[in-house]
DNA sequence: ACAGTACTTAGCTGACACGCTAAATAGTTC
DNA sequence: GAACTATTTAGCGTGTCAGCTAAGTACTGT
């Protein structure tokens, strides 16, 4: 991954937990390893379509990535991606100079 | 700190951090020590005002603290803030249950 | 093929965010 | 105290976002 791409993913990534539900999705993904659109939303006090597009946010983010087994979609979290955010705080053990 | 302080906190840090000039901002303060208002505002394509909102935006956070030196505001970044955003993610590294 | 289940997409609305310029505040200097 | 410097506040236009409902797509089961 270029430096481009990644400060391009560590902006979207940012963005999509700018949001407490997303936030919590995540979690909540996390927490069960994986789970159905329809288990997620069910969870939640929203429409499922405004559910539907946190994941889509999540998805586009790299925080989720999802398969289709039949009718259902089942999400899991990229964790590889949840690095690059935690990446980004290491800025600020080093002593100054540098950062992206 | 109780837990809906926490959360607050944590909501308003995720919040301030989603904007990439914001996280800029932070990583410029921290490298540098410590900055006066004008001179972050010189280091930025956006008019004064625009940064001057910005630098609310992470005080409200908690993220930056400033002090008055006569007519300059020094700030400078508050590290204990930014562990809350950070100690978020340490809820993906244990496996399952619990979370937020 | 019809009905139902599991989602997503489209399209609307109200709120909020970010950029700007202009004006106000506060402290310093002459 | 007038003028200058440093910075914030006020107020505006535009764009994006999050919520909703309604309609579409795509499988499954009978």
């Amino acid at each position: 991954m270029n430096p481009r791409e990644r400060l391009e993913a560590l902006e979207q990534v940012f963005a999509a937990l700018g949001h407490a539900s997303r936030r919590q999705i995540l979690l909540t993904v996390h927490i069960r390893g994986e789970m159905s659109a329809g288990d997620i939303a069910k969870r939640f006090e929203h429409a499922w379509p405004t559910i539907s597009r946190h994941l889509r946010v999540l998805k586009d983010a790299g925080l989720l990535v999802h398969e289709k087994e039949g009718r259902t979609r089942t999400y899991r979290v990229a964790y590889d991606r949840l690095e690059i955010a935690r990446k980004w705080f290491a800025w600020f053990d080093k002593e100054p100079r540098g950062g992206p």
